[in-house]
RNA sequence: GCGUCGAUGGUAGAGUGGUCAAAUACGACACGCUGUAAACGUGUUGCCUUCGGGCUUCGGGGGUUCGAAUCCCUCUCGACGCACCA
């Protein structure tokens, strides 16, 4: 993408980036445009808790956000939620946090989020994306500054969020800290100055907060734009914390293999959301007839962003081989072992397998697959005799060299 | 501060002296059917095993007992109630 001199061009871009990809905006679009169309840049930041060292797929909704701002020529922050962070977001969270990060663990993680989001967004180059820490004001605040922030909220308002009241009604605890936690995030806006904030639609009351304090506080329309979130029909599946992330970060092939793997129903949100293919073309796919290859073109999109032109089509054949057509894949780790050594020891020896219990259970299920010869192995004694290349459950390979 | 209750496997949540490696659900893994989709069905889901069993787990530490997730003491953390309105 590049910055589009052509007015009309302008005019469309600013169509889009109202209205692509966007939940909400408040207090209202049309207020924005206006404010758009006359040419007016806007100081815009989106805040991130670095309370995790992995981003994931649902990160880059916000990212590829950024960057038409960016790209518009508007100034955009990369806020690091260091001292949010300290707090505990209590958004989504049906309990209170048990754990909640020291300042040295939130710089650390906040590291690898710059890392992980400069594929996306440019901290270079032209109109470059500013990233700060909110640690650097929020830390500094002092009890007048904390009281003065607390006077412009009422209980009322804080505890009429849905999340809390559903911890209310099942008896959960609302831990103060969390409580506090919109005041802060909403102080990030005044400390910034900024015109707009921008985030996911889960993060709505935090930003409103914001538009409040920023009204009260320096008597300035704060805009605020909502992402949807992306899920499939399982819902939590894509940004979920533990297990199956689609980190970033993963390696071409496996972000390939994890996005065939979503649910259909996460193929047109991916669309809008994750890559530049036009509204009207995304409009007209048919999800029944086509929905295999409709998913294959979004993963192959989105590695190219995250990787290159080159590893999306090497993900894609590979996986087109291996899962299609299965074959054996091209690349296969290659792992030295000893000749009379039990393939239960060596796989766990080497890390494939977690313990020997795993291999046992995969054994019983029929999951280890002897690809030289075509046929399971069903003996768990199994011990290395030559060269055998194995198939473990569905997506693990290895080759072993017998020595 | 006083009082009451609670802390169980990836999560939620049973269990309240032996029949508990710990119900159930979700998740995860595997198999079948498939499009590495969904739905559905089946199995597995602490570790080791000569497949007899053994070993380590129920917030931490100590104790009672032949035997503890379960009882007692203590520590840590948490919830709730009371303490204000006389």
């Amino acid at each position: 993408m590049k910055v589009v001199k052509n007015k009309e061009k302008t005019e469309d871009k600013i169509n889009e980036l109202l209205t692509r990809g966007v939940d909400k905006i408040y207090p209202s679009r049309e207020k924005l445009e206006e404010i758009l169309r006359s040419g007016k840049k806007l100081r815009l930041y989106q805040g991130f808790d670095p309370t995790g060292n992995k981003l994931h797929l649902g990160h880059m909704v916000g990212f590829r956000k950024h960057r038409q701002w960016q790209d518009l020529g508007h100034e955009v922050i990369f806020l690091i939620g260091d001292g949010t962070g300290q707090a505990g977001d209590p958004t989504g969270k049906k309990k209170t946090r048990e754990k909640f990060f020291t300042q040295e663990e939130l710089r650390a993680n906040a590291k690898d989020y710059l890392i992980q989001a400069s594929k996306i967004v440019r901290f270079n180059g032209e109109n470059p994306i500013k990233i700060m820490y909110n640690g650097d004001w929020l830390n500094k605040l002092n009890l007048v500054d904390i009281l003065y922030i607390a006077q412009h909220f009422s209980v009322q308002q804080l505890i009429e969020r849905d999340m809390f009241q559903e911890r209310l009604k099942a008896g959960e605890t609302i831990n103060v800290r969390e409580f506090l936690y919109p005041l802060l995030q909403g102080y990030d806006s005044v400390a910034m100055d900024v015109d707009l904030e921008l985030g996911g639609s889960d993060q709505t009351f935090n930003m409103l907060a914001g538009r409040t304090l920023m009204k009260t506080m320096k008597g300035k329309e704060k805009f605020v734009m909502t992402t949807p979130l992306l899920s499939d029909s399982k819902g939590v599946k894509i940004g979920k914390s533990e297990g199956n992330v689609i980190g970033l970060t993963d390696p071409a092939g496996e972000l390939f293999g994890k996005i065939m793997s979503l649910g259909d129903d996460a193929i047109i949100p991916m669309f809008t959301l994750l890559t530049d293919v036009s509204m009207k073309e995304i409009e007209k796919f048919n999800l029944k007839n086509d929905a295999m290859a409709l998913k294959k073109r979004v993963a192959s999109i989105v590695v190219i962003q995250l990787h290159n032109q080159t590893s999306a089509e090497q993900a894609e054949e590979a996986f087109s081989n291996t899962f299609q057509k299965k074959e054996i894949p091209k690349v296969i780790k290659e792992i030295k072992g000893d000749i009379g050594e039990l393939l239960s020891e060596f796989l766990v020896k080497n890390e494939i397998l977690s313990s020997k219990s795993e291999w046992r259970r995969l054994v019983l299920g029929g999951a280890i697959h002897d690809l030289s010869k075509n046929e399971n192995i069903t003996d768990a004694d199994f011990k290395i005799s030559k060269d055998l290349t194995l198939k473990i459950g569905k997506k693990r390979f290895v080759k072993i060299l017998a020595n």
